[in-house]
RNA sequence: GGGCGCUUAGCUCAGCUGGUUCAGAGCAUCUGGUUUACACCCAGAGGGUCGGGGGUUCGAAUCCCUCAGCGCCCACCA
C-alpha cells in the first residue's frame, strides 16, 4: 500500500543502506569503462559539517550521481584533513580546559593526545555527509596522515630537496605568537584597523634639536638599528651622515639614505627595525646593519629588548607612550588607520620575524601550472577567477613550509653533532648519509637530531589527488593510470591559491599533467541579509536539524535553486522549505499514477497525442539539461527539470492522461506515462537521490540488487519543434477558455461548444486535447463570424464561444480595445523599421523578412479585433 | 594604491558573438478555487524607461566612453 504522505527519514536511512549494500557507491578500475573521478577537498579532520559544506558536497554529488547515470564509471573519493594547525589548536585548548600546557608535555606525549582526539572526532563530518546522500567511495576514505599519505608527503620532499626546490635559510617569515609558528603568505590576512601614529623625537648627536619620526609601532624603538632619509628630501637635508640617539634606550644610531622612503609620510624619516620589518628586513640587509630581534616568540619582550623585558608587545605599546610623553620625546599622536595581517587560525596579529625555515621554491613550478590554466586546459568555472589565478602565479613567492608544531608530518631532516644536516626518507636513511657526509663511521641513530618542525598542511593536501591513487609511492600504478587527471574539481575560492594552484604545481611536478579538467567554485553560503554563516552570529543553521525537518532531498534542492557558480548564496528556510514541497508534488504524482486501474480498453485520443507530445518535449529537456550541465549552470539545470516535472508532466501530461472519477485507464497511456516518469526520475536523481529511488522502486516490479542510480540514463532523442509549437498554442487557447469561463461564473462541469473561424494555423492535430482539458463538447469549423459570443484570438486565429445571451459586452469590449491598441502600436513600430530605407539596407535579409511576416500578422490581427468589435453592437 | 567583477520585476538571478527565446525565470505579492494526486495544491493576474549620462549604429540590456554605488582579490607608506 502506498502511504499518503512521503516520510523522507524513513526512505533515506533505507535507501542508503540498500546502496551501501550493493556497494554502488564503490569503484574499480574497469579499463572498457570512461572513468569519472572527483576528490572531495578535505574537512578538517575534526570539523562539523556547516552550510558551506552541505553546498559544496551537494554540487559534488550531483555531478558524482549523472556520471554514474550517463554509464561512467563514478569515484568520488573522501576523505579528512589533518588540518595540523587548526587541529593542534583545538588539542591545546582542549588540554588547557584540564590545566595541561603544551610545553609541559613531551612531543610524543602530546602527539598522544592529539591522536585520542582525532579518533574520538575525526571523521563524524563524513558521518554527516552520508545523512546528505553522498555517494562517496567510502571504502577508499583517507586522511592527509594516514600511512600512505605520509609516506607521499617524505617522499615528496626528500625528491623536492634533492632537486634543490627545497632549501632551508633564514628569512622574515609571518610569525604567529599564539600558535608559535610560522605561517605562508596566504595563512595572513589584512584587516584594516583604526590606530595611531606616533611621532617620536630622535635627538641628533653634535647638536640641538630631533629629528621627528612617524611610527606605528613605538614598542619596536629597542630594536632600531639606523634610521633613514630619502637623499632627494630638502627638507632633511641637515641630517645627512648624522646619527641620532634612540628614545627612551639611549643608544646612537645612523642615519641612513635611500629613495625608498616616502618624503610624504609623516617627516620623511623612517625608523629601521631590521628584524621586525619586512620593509626594514630588506633595508638592513642592502646597508648591512645589524639586526636586534626584540620580541620573544610569544610577543613579550625579549632580553635583548632592554627595557621592558617579559611584557606583551600590546602592553608595552600603551606604556611606552606614557614614558615617551614624561621623557619629552612624543611630538604628537595622530589618529591613523592601516593594514595589521592576523593570523588565519589564530586571529592574533602577526610579527614579522627572523626566522630559519623551510622554504618551497615556487617560480618553475608555477610556469606549467599557469600555463595550464590559461590555455584552458583546465577549466575555471566561472572563468572570471583565472584573472586572480594569473596574478598570482605570475607574483608568485617561494612557500614558507615548515611550521614550528608538532600535530602534522614531522620533517624528514636530521642534523649533524657538528652541525649540517641531511635530508632522507627515514632515519636509517639519514644516518647512512650522516655517515658519508662526515667520513665519521661511528655516528650513531643517537647522535642525529631530526628537524622538530611539521610542514604546512597544504604540503600534503597539494598532493591529494594523486596520492589518493597512491601515485607518488607507486608511480604508474593501475589506479593512478585509469583515475588520474580526474575530471572535476568542486571547492571555494578562497582556497584557490593555498590548494587548487599548488595541486595543479604538484600535478604536472609529479604526473606530469593536470590534477583535474575542470574546476568549479563555489560560493560563500550567507543568511538572507548577506552576511556570512558564522558561529558568533549564530545565524548558521544545523544542516543536520535542516534534513530533518524537510528531508535531505528538500535540502539539496534548496540549496541548488539559487547557487550560481562563483556567486554567493543567500540561503533562509523557504528554500528547504520549496525543495520540500516540490519532493511532496513528486510523490503526488506518484500517488496518482500508481492509483489507476489499468484496463484493456481503446486508448483515447487526447492521450495518445499528449504522450507523444510530452515524450518530444523531454527529449528536449533533456538536451537542454546537457548543454547546462557541460556549462556547470547547475542551478539552471535543476530549474529546468524542476518546472518541466510541476507545469508540464503534472499539470499537463497527467491532467489530460488522467481517467475520469472510478474509470480505469486504457493500458496502452499507462505504460507510456510510467516510461516517461521513469525518465524524469532519472533526470531528478542527481538532484534528489532519495525521493526518485523511492518511487523508481515502486513503479514496477523491480529485484534486489536493480537501482535508479545505476540505471542508464536515456540517450537524447530527436523532437520536432514546431510540434512542441503547436501544443504551446494548445495551452494557450486552453487558458483562454479557462478565463473566459472564470470572467463569466461558468463552472468547468458545465461543457461549452467552440467555434473556430477557419483558419489553416488552427491546431486541429490536438483538438481531443482541447475537448477535454476545455470541457469543450463540439467544435465547429466555419468561415463566418459569430455574434453573441466570447471570443479570443490565439495566433491569429479567432475562437467564439456562443452563450446565447449571457455575454458581458462590456469585458469583452475592454479587452479588445485593449488588444487593439497595443497591436496597433506594435504595428507602427515593425512599419518605422520596414519604412527605414537605411533598416531594408543595413539589416540581414532574414531580419528584415520576419520584419515582414510580423507586419502581415499584426495586419491581419487588427483586422479581425474590429471586425469582432464591430460584431459586438 | 593596483587589478578584476557586479548594478535587469519587491527578493535572488538568467539574458553567449548587437535584430522572434528580448525584456525572462524562480520566489514573494494579488485575485479566484472543497473538479475524487496534491492547499507542501490548482487556475489566473499585476509588476522593470535593464544604475545615471553621453556616444557608435538603420537598430543597444547587449559594443565604446564617463560618472555613481557595491563586492572581491592582490599590494602591505612606516
Amino acid at each position: 500500500m502506498i502511504p499518503t504522505n512521503y516520510d523522507p527519514k524513513a526512505s533515506e536511512e533505507k535507501w542508503y543502506e540498500y546502496w551501501m549494500k550493493h556497494r554502488f557507491f564503490h569503484s574499480e578500475v574497469e579499463q572498457q569503462k570512461t572513468p569519472y573521478c572527483v576528490v572531495i577537498p578535505p574537512p578538517n579532520v575534526t570539523g562539523v559539517l556547516h552550510m558551506g559544506h552541505m553546498l559544496n558536497n551537494t554540487i559534488q554529488d550531483v555531478l558524482v550521481r549523472r556520471a554514474r547515470l550517463q554509464g561512467k564509471n563514478a569515484c568520488w573519493v573522501p576523505g579528512t584533513d589533518h588540518a595540523s594547525i587548526a587541529t593542534e589548536a583545538k588539542v591545546v585548548n582542549k588540554l588547557a580546559q584540564v590545566g595541561i600546557k603544551k610545553s609541559d608535555l613531551t612531543r610524543e606525549e602530546f602527539l598522544k593526545h592529539a591522536w585520542a582526539w582525532t579518533d574520538e572526532h575525526g571523521g563524524i563530518i563524513l558521518k554527516q555527509l552520508r545523512k546528505l546522500g553522498a555517494s562517496c567511495d567510502w571504502d577508499r576514505t583517507a586522511f592527509t596522515m594516514d600511512k600512505t599519505r605520509s609516506t607521499s608527503v617524505i617522499k615528496v620532499f626528500v625528491d623536492l630537496y634533492r632537486k634543490g626546490i627545497i632549501y632551508r635559510g633564514v628569512r622574515m617569515v609571518n610569525w604567529d605568537p599564539k600558535a608559535l609558528t610560522a605561517l605562508s603568505d596566504e595563512e595572513v590576512i589584512y584587516k584594516e584597523e583604526h590606530s595611531k601614529l606616533y611621532y617620536l623625537r630622535y635627538k641628533i648627536v653634535g647638536e640641538e634639536g630631533f629629528a621627528i619620526v612617524a611610527t606605528t609601532r613605538p614598542e619596536t624603538i629597542m630594536g632600531d638599528t639606523a634610521m633613514c632619509i630619502n637623499p632627494n628630501d630638502p627638507k632633511n637635508q641637515h641630517l645627512r651622515g648624522k646619527r641620532v640617539i634612540v628614545p627612551l634606550v639611549g643608544r646612537e644610531i645612523p642615519v641612513i639614505e635611500d629613495e625608498y622612503v616616502d618624503t610624504e609620510f609623516g617627516t620623511g624619516c623612517l625608523k629601521v627595525t631590521p628584524a621586525h620589518d619586512v620593509n626594514d628586513y630588506m633595508l638592513g640587509e642592502k646597508y648591512n646593519l645589524p639586526s636586534i630581534d626584540i620580541f620573544n616568540d610569544n610577543g613579550t619582550l625579549s632580553e635583548a629588548a632592554g627595557l621592558y623585558i617579559g611584557m606583551d608587545r600590546f602592553e608595552v605599546r600603551k606604556q611606552i607612550e606614557k614614558d615617551l610623553e614624561k621623557a619629552g620625546l612624543l611630538e604628537k599622536v595622530e589618529n591613523y588607520t592601516n593594514n595589521v595581517g592576523y593570523s588565519e587560525r589564530t586571529n592574533v596579529p602577526i610579527e614579522p620575524k627572523l626566522s630559519m625555515q623551510w622554504f618551497l621554491k615556487m617560480k618553475d613550478l608555477a610556469k606549467p601550472a599557469l600555463e595550464a590554466v590559461m590555455n584552458d586546459e583546465i577549466k575555471f568555472h566561472p572563468a572570471k577567477f583565472k584573472n586572480t589565478y594569473r596574478y598570482w602565479m605570475e607574483n608568485v613567492k617561494d612557500w614558507c613550509i615548515s611550521r614550528q608544531l608538532w600535530w602534522g608530518h614531522q620533517i624528514p631532516a636530521w642534523f649533524l653533532p657538528k652541525g649540517g644536516y641531511v635530508v632522507a626518507e627515514t632515519a636509517e636513511e639519514a644516518l647512512q648519509l650522516a655517515r658519508i657526509q662526515t667520513g665519521d663511521n661511528t655516528l650513531q641513530m643517537e647522535d642525529l637530531h631530526q628537524d622538530e618542525d611539521c610542514l604546512d598542511t597544504w604540503f600534503s593536501s597539494w598532493l591529494w589527488p594523486i596520492s589518493l591513487f597512491d601515485g607518488i609511492n607507486n608511480p604508474g600504478n593501475n589506479e593512478i593510470n585509469y583515475y588520474y587527471p580526474t575530471s572535476d574539481l568542486v571547492t571555494a575560492p578562497d582556497i584557490i591559491f593555498f590548494w587548487v594552484a599548488r595541486m595543479i604545481m604538484a600535478g604536472y611536478e609529479y604526473q606530469k599533467t593536470f590534477p583535474f579538467k575542470n574546476v568549479y567554485f563555489t560560493g560563500i553560503v550567507r543568511d538572507k541579509l548577506g552576511r556570512k554563516m558564522s558561529k558568533s552570529l549564530g545565524n548558521s543553521p544545523d544542516p543536520l536539524d535542516l534534513i530533518e525537518q524537510y528531508g535531505a532531498d528538500g535540502v539539496r534542492v534548496g540549496m541548488l535553486l539559487c547557487a550560481p557558480a562563483g556567486g554567493d548564496l543567500l540561503f533562509d528556510e523557504s528554500l528547504p522549505e520549496q525543495g520540500r514541497n516540490f519532493a511532496t508534488k513528486m510523490w503526488n504524482a506518484f500517488r496518482l499514477v500508481i492509483n489507476w486501474k489499468v484496463a484493456d480498453i481503446e486508448q483515447p485520443s487526447h492521450s495518445k497525442i499528449a504522450l507523444e507530445w510530452f515524450e518530444q518535449y523531454l527529449n528536449k529537456c533533456t538536451k537542454t539539461l546537457n548543454t547546462l550541465f557541460d556549462q556547470y549552470r547547475i542551478s539552471e539545470a535543476l530549474m529546468t527539470i524542476y518546472t518541466t516535472f510541476r507545469d508540464e508532466f503534472s499539470s499537463w501530461l497527467l491532467e489530460i492522461v488522467k481517467p475520469g472519477y472510478e474509470q480505469p485507464i486504457d493500458r496502452l497511456s499507462f505504460e507510456k506515462t510510467i516510461t516517461l516518469f521513469e525518465k524524469l526520475l532519472q533526470l531528478l536523481h542527481p538532484f534528489m537521490p532519495f525521493i526518485t529511488e523511492e518511487i523508481w522502486q515502486n513503479l514496477r516490479e523491480r529485484k534486489d540488487g536493480e537501482s535508479i542510480m545505476i540505471s542508464t540514463l536515456p540517450e537524447v532523442e530527436d523532437y520536432q519543434e514546431d510540434f512542441l509549437a503547436e501544443f504551446e498554442n494548445v495551452k494557450e487557447i486552453i487558458a483562454n477558455i479557462r478565463t473566459l469561463r472564470k470572467q463569466n461564473n461558468i463552472a468547468f462541469k458545465d461543457s461549452i461548444t467552440l467555434k473556430v473561424k477557419e483558419n489553416k494555423r488552427y491546431p486541429q492535430l490536438f483538438e481531443s486535447v482541447i475537448r477535454k482539458m476545455g470541457n469543450v463538447d463540439d467544435i465547429e469549423i466555419s468561415q463566418e463570424n459569430f455574434q453573441d459570443a466570447w471570443s479570443f484570438i490565439s495566433n491569429t486565429v479567432e475562437y467564439f464561444i456562443p452563450i446565447n445571451g449571457k455575454v458581458n459586452t462590456e469585458k469583452i469590449r475592454t479587452k479588445l480595445v485593449a488588444e487593439l491598441e497595443y497591436t496597433r502600436g506594435f504595428l507602427a513600430s515593425v512599419m518605422k523599421k520596414l519604412n527605414n530605407e537605411k533598416f531594408i539596407k543595413g539589416a540581414p535579409e532574414k531580419v528584415v523578412e520576419n520584419e515582414r511576416k510580423k507586419q502581415a500578422d499584426a495586419e491581419c490581427k487588427i483586422k479581425a479585433i474590429e471586425l469582432q468589435l464591430s460584431n459586438l453592437k
